[in-house]
DNA sequence: TTGATTCGTAGTCGTGTTGGATACGAATTC
DNA sequence: GAATTCGTATCCAACACGACTACGAATCAA
């Protein structure tokens, strides 16, 4: 990796959190955009990887949104994580030359390295939950965001 | 992050493992960059970032070239991690609303989460050392390295 | 001293990634 | 039937990455 430019995780848990903190009626893209600080098409992008791992659902229509299928509390970031992150390495890996003893054998060693970082990553991420980014203001940001939608 | 698109942690881990390999005379950028795939200036930026750190030193003019400051053994993974790496975010972060009770209060939840992923990765490649990379035909490859050079 | 070698670094450029913007069809509710 | 919202495609600007060239400074050999 190196320089994270990526926002998907970012985003990805800001949404879980609102969703969370807003167990009535789903969540539409734009309400979650507007919190997030990003695109509503952006926003479905995401929360769509986040369904395909069964963490949200969605219903499209006259109050349709997104909403968690699970509770928060049963939702850890390493789920989160493995959504939006799928098989792509956190390591920034290069293609070294093959015909180069040190090349070839370099590369399989860092292969494993990059393995033993990724499970390092989740076993880490795994230990919190969507609820512990779920902030204590909750029940007011419910109250607040409703009426603006 | 998501996808990682930057090589400067491996090419810094190839370069150490073939200096480790050559521990005769100093190699110049230009057999790292024939052995890492990588061109002679970007190597020479990214064992200047090791430099910075201690880990390797430089010496320019003939017969100059890079070396190993402390043997293979002695050079965790992480120390070279923290060299490239530095205070770069390793989750991709975003900037939330800050007037939303909701964006403000995961955007600080969040950074805590960036702490907690980035030691874990420390703490794994903390385990692991230069050595560890240094493939066991080391020796054929001084031989087969230094004439072509 | 002269020439060759190598580092150190600045600058430019092509390529790929990221995410915003627009658009439009499908699904759902009132 | 109208309004809303998802789902997705497409286009585009901004940015990150790394190759490449260039050139001065440092070092060593002859």
């Amino acid at each position: 990796m190196s320089r994270a430019t990526n926002t998907q995780f970012s985003v990805a848990c800001h949404a879980l959190s609102l969703l969370s903190s807003l167990p009535g009626e789903p969540a539409s893209s734009e309400l979650v955009a507007g919190s997030a600080a990003a695109s509503p098409v952006y926003v479905r992008r995401v929360l769509g990887l986040l369904r395909r791992a069964g963490l949200v659902a969605s219903r499209p229509g006259a109050h349709g949104g997104w909403h968690l299928t699970r509770p928060a509390c049963e939702v850890s970031l390493g789920d989160v994580w493995r959504a939006v992150q799928g098989d792509e390495p956190v390591l920034g890996l290069h293609a070294p030359v093959a015909a180069c003893p040190v090349g070839s054998e370099v590369g399989r060693l860092m292969a494993e390295v990059e393995r033993r970082t990724a499970r390092a990553i989740e076993h880490e991420l795994d230990s919190m939950t969507v609820a512990d980014l779920t902030p204590a203001c909750a029940p007011f940001t419910a109250a607040m965001l409703s009426p603006a939608a």
